[in-house]
DNA sequence: CCATCTTTGTGCACGCGTTCACAAAGACAT
DNA sequence: ATGTCTTTGTGAACGCGTGCACAAAGATGG
């Protein structure tokens, strides 16, 4: 029987080994002492406990450049989700396949939605179609909605909404390489740009629990 | 002179307002007591912490759907973003304008890094071409990158890499939905599922400081 | 069957960020 | 000018997650 200790994979993940086994422990997967895990068992487990043995089935309305380098994206399939329709709003895309999968009209979203038993809705459109769209999805059923447009969409209680913002990523970036090179200004001077932002990296006020970053400020001027 | 007090900006951004107001206190932005913080000054002082008063240019390696999303994508320039150039591997795309851009071919890297002044580079390639594409651009100067091929970059001490898999924003989705259902679940029987997975919401491993949640254990398998 | 060795599972303490609560500071009215 | 009222800035306490260290448990060899 394979197995792995909890001291291995922690030195691959590069954590702790002690925090590995505590959570280990909450997921009920119980290794064997003197042993370690069961790969097997493990990765069963771990799979269960993530919904990667489930079947998602999932539409993604917005058939852009963004919504079909979605639809082409393979990492779906392996995580458990499957592109059950693409949608969008022009009659001319309609019929016409992106990545294999023929492109629906919106008119017909609530009926795809029902039929497919789809709870996970992708929102790829100009942010202008976005809250109408996010409208017509959770009316129709859906109660997790992945947002690429560039607004901020309001949702009834029960709904989770998770915001991908693709500038974000890059303006984090932008913020260390500032202070890669900020590091080095300060150098000369006494009380440099660095001293500055320090704390406010290392406790910046989070807007929203769900960012992506807790070592950047989440405030930020619109 | 328009203020705001941090009792007003914590309540519309959720946030404790102590904590805002210590946040403000590291960046050096001094409020007025009895009145609040002056707007037009606090806009000006986090825009310029945050490198939002900079002019970063920035070149997309990889003029797929995803890189052409990525060039047309309208909320760059406001961040302070400049799209510098368009880089891809056909051909057959040389000199073909996306979003404006003409793209140019990558035998020419190098050359359009230095030339433009590049510090942060975005690669939309396949999985396939990201590693050699990454350290092209290290090697031209780079010290950001912004990856969104599913690969693991290796890149030396000083660069900053984050990867955006787009998979991963829809599996925690799926996390959450699975939980929705499960509590429902375990309604009837007694130690249900939530109670299981509850503290692994609350504590789970992390794999990497920088992932998208804190609200998800970070270790899954392949 | 006992001794030893490995690895798990977890109580406990440390450290850090968040929040409370209040003194200091300035505006504004009288 | 003085008092009152509002809001900032921050010292101190609280709570929570992380990591240490060890006892319990099972495998393995003699």
């Amino acid at each position: 029987m394979p197995t792995v200790s909890s001291e291995e994979l922690a030195a691959a993940a590069g954590v702790n080994s002690a925090k590995l086994r505590k959570d280990f422990s909450y997921l009920g997967s119980y290794g064997t002492r003197g042993v370690g895990y069961d790969v097997e068992y493990l990765v069963y487990q771990i799979s269960r406990e993530l919904g990667l043995t489930q079947d998602w089935p999932v539409v993604i309305v917005g058939i852009g450049n963004l919504g079909a380098a979605l639809a082409n994206y393979g990492g779906f399939a392996s995580r458990g989700f499957r592109v059950a329709a693409l949608i969008d709003a022009d009659p001319a895309m309609a019929g016409k396949p992106v990545a294999g999968i023929p492109v629906q009209h919106s008119d017909d979203l609530e009926k795809i939605i029902s039929e497919n038993g789809v709870s996970i809705g992708v929102i790829a459109t100009p942010a202008g179609a976005a809250q109408p769209v996010c409208d017509r999805l959770v009316a129709a059923g859906v109660t997790s909605i992945l947002n690429f447009a560039p607004t901020v969409l309001s949702v009834p209680e029960g709904v989770d909404v998770r915001k991908v913002d693709l500038s974000i990523e890059l303006q984090i970036l932008a913020f260390h390489e500032q202070r890669k090179a900020g590091e080095d200004a300060a150098a000369g001077e006494a009380g440099g740009v660095s001293e500055v932002v320090a704390p406010v990296v290392r406790g910046g006020a989070a807007v929203d629990r769900k960012g992506p970053d807790g070592d950047m400020p989440a405030v930020m001027p619109a």
